[in-house]
DNA sequence: AAATCGTGGGG
DNA sequence: TCCCCAAGATT
């Protein structure tokens, strides 16, 4: 590549990041950087894990909890685990909160609350991979680290009209992301492009007419930039089937358990519950239930999950406090809003008694 | 290295 | 409704 060439799309890119750029509640506004205001490395981090494979909405109101409760990296190490499982429930990928735990950990204890300032001491942080560790090497720390998410794959993938398939084409673009980032900006340059990518080169239907490479874009040369970039087809989801028992004390208590610590939904709430196996048979039956209980069918919920669908079958019973297991618990009306519990599961509580539980799900914001 | 790991919004 | 997929990491 041209040196020429790389010092017009950074430029251009920077030009447009400049004016249009998006104003986040983690982000410090362009050129900053290199004045006196100093992006705090903690806030970078934090939302650097919390947007991994997730939207910047769904973001912002948990992002709001954590700085509020948590202030800074001491104040999430001192923290009980428990306490930020609550607090990222709802949000998803939960071994990000359990990793969340350690690195603050391992900061306050090793580190001297200190973050490490480059790509390579950043990545051997738990959760901080190969995009989380440019990611803050260049925004918090103006590294000339190439960060490569999501939204750069694409745009690189249309500017370039890389042919090979994702993810084989990573190691490819990554090269091309280096050939093009500029020194003295990385940190901006990276917002750049992944602005870009969210507001313009969007997966379909990108805005060519307003991006500011659409003179330099192979594949919109080509004419069909949403074309790219080329991925290997997904597998289909096989569907699994369940039932969940949702007990219900004479005062409205809801008696829940902890799941496991490793797997799906790893350490976080929920009612008891059957295995989710592929089973056909779809024999709904309140027999699996884990105690005799005068229960009740109430509906069958369906929840997506990264690799497979569930059908869950709801029963709910009105039950009295006896011979539960020890570590079982029942938990008020009231409490229930701070529970750990995963969305498939406060929809499973929601399925059985609506009135108890509408604040529940509604609005769909940590509380 | 392919599988695992959530959720909600948009087209 | 269905499909896509979002600032990916871990094993």
């Amino acid at each position: 590549m041209a040196q020429n060439q790389r010092s017009v799309i950074a430029d251009a890119l920077l030009g447009w990041y400049d004016a249009h750029h998006r104003e986040l509640p983690w982000r410090v506004p362009p050129h900053q950087i290199a004045r006196a205001v100093q992006p705090d490395p903690y806030r970078i981090w934090l939302s650097e894990i919390m947007l991994q494979q997730t939207t910047v909405e769904a973001v912002k109101p948990y992002f709001a909890k954590f700085v509020a409760q948590w202030p800074d990296v001491t104040a999430l190490a001192v923290a009980p685990e428990d306490d930020i499982m609550k607090a990222w429930a709802g949000l998803g990928y939960y071994s990000r909160a359990r990793n969340l735990k350690k690195c603050a950990d391992f900061i306050a204890a090793d580190l001297g609350g200190i973050f490490p300032d480059t790509e390579e001491g950043l990545r051997t942080l738990p959760g901080v991979g190969p995009y989380t560790s440019a990611a803050i090497a260049a925004i918090a720390f103006n590294r000339p680290a190439a960060v490569v998410d999501g939204n750069v794959e694409r745009v690189f993938s249309r500017l370039f009209t890389v042919t090979t398939p994702l993810p084989a084409a990573k190691k490819e673009i990554h090269r091309l992301v280096s050939d093009v980032l500029p020194h003295d900006r990385p940190g901006d340059f990276a917002q750049a492009v992944m602005d870009l990518g969210a507001t313009l080169c969007s997966p379909r239907r990108p805005k060519c007419m307003l991006c500011p490479l659409k003179e330099m874009c192979l594949a919109l040369k080509e004419g069909e930039p949403e074309l790219y970039p080329i991925k290997a087809a997904k597998p289909e989801k096989p569907v699994r089937r369940g039932a969940a028992f949702v007990a219900v004390r004479h005062d409205g208590a809801i008696l829940l358990r902890k799941r496991p610590g490793r797997g799906l939904l790893a350490g976080m709430s929920e009612p008891p519950n059957t295995d989710w196996t592929a089973r056909q048979d779809g024999e709904t039956s309140a027999t699996a239930a884990p105690f005799e209980g005068d229960w009740q069918y109430a509906s069958t919920i369906k929840h997506v999950f990264t690799h497979f669908e569930l059908r869950l079958d709801v029963f709910r019973a009105d039950c009295v406090d006896e011979n539960m297991p020890q570590d079982w618990w029942w938990s008020l009306p009231e409490t229930l809003l701070s529970e750990a519990l995963p969305s498939v599961m406060k929809k499973a509580i929601e399925a059985a008694i609506p009135a108890a539980t509408k604040r529940l799900l509604s609005p769909a914001k940590p509380n």
